[in-house]
DNA sequence: TATTGTTATACTCTATAACTATA
DNA sequence: TATAGTTATAGAGTATAACAATA
């Protein structure tokens, strides 16, 4: 009932250690930045990040936007709920199912991102760019999207409080 | 006084969201495993594997334990009081320095490391490994490895409370 | 009955500053 | 004076379970 064996390949080792440490140091750095140049933590940041840039509409479903980001429901109201506070985003009613909440980032959430985004793009520069040629960039880019598809689609198994909606 | 330009190109936001977002899955999804069957945190986790697997003697000074794995002084304190706690770890003076403090790993600590190990592979394997070519795996650890010196070598700048010792 | 989201609560972790002791 | 480590304290974030409302 155990994996096919219990050992790793030494590049299987070292490409995970690399991968938590660089993702800590790097998480750590940004999340400075966003405190000090935006007063925002990186959770914030990203849900932001995801209604300001990746939402054609600067809207979403509270469902939809965790996907990724945060681990527990609660958590994601917990966030969402700071970041009304702060005016930088506005809570609705969903038009198609009235069960839902659609949050919307607000002029001032825009104004925001746009604060802190050069500083943001100077950090990840310095820290994780630097190091990389630009082939190495697209490289690992091309390297980590299946994996991170792959993740998404598989639930941490005993997790998986609940079902999250289907994409689409 | 700013960056270059302040916009990055699509291929590094996709390797710099990528990241995060795998990093943090896969985080999750271990902190699963060692806590169900490990009773461990992944920090934790992380200091029992350096003593037990990365240092031959099992034995390392606080100060040196602290790097990459936690960003504050106190932060391990508290980690290794938990960890002598519970009997995985003895604290004692170090011989050559009065003042350090030299943490060693006990026989209960190596088997508890021994205990998670075959789980926490499994789930490596299932979460990080499986969707990447035995190559992706080399080519990954190979892109990461400069990165993770180049960022241990650069403290986050405003942060950096205290000069680590120097390696060595 | 299943899903969406909120609330209450308890807990863990982290960071800051003040402090002791040794180099 | 600088470094190693601990302690006290306070704050933020997270998860769990119970809950209300809609599909």
């Amino acid at each position: 009932m155990s994996g096919p064996e219990p050992t790793l390949e030494p590049a299987q080792l070292g490409a995970y250690f690399a991968l938590m440490e660089v993702a800590g140091l790097l998480r750590h750095g940004v999340e400075q930045q966003l405190r000090d140049e935006g007063d925002l933590t990186y959770v914030q940041f990203q849900l932001l990040a995801r209604l300001g840039l990746d939402s054609p509409t600067g809207s979403r479903r509270m469902t939809d936007l965790a996907d990724g980001l945060v681990y527990s429901r609660s958590g994601l109201t917990y966030q969402a709920g700071l970041l009304e506070q702060a005016g930088l985003v506005e809570r609705g009613p969903s038009p198609d199912d009235e069960r839902g909440v659609t949050v919307t980032i607000t002029d001032a959430g825009r104004a925001r991102l746009a604060r802190v985004l050069p500083g943001h793009v100077h950090v990840l520069r310095d820290l994780l760019f630097q190091p990389l040629a630009s082939t190495d960039v697209d490289t690992l880019a091309a390297l980590l999207a299946p994996v991170r598809d792959h993740m998404r689609a598989s639930p941490p198994r005993s997790a998986a409080p609940r079902r999250r909606k289907r994409n689409g």
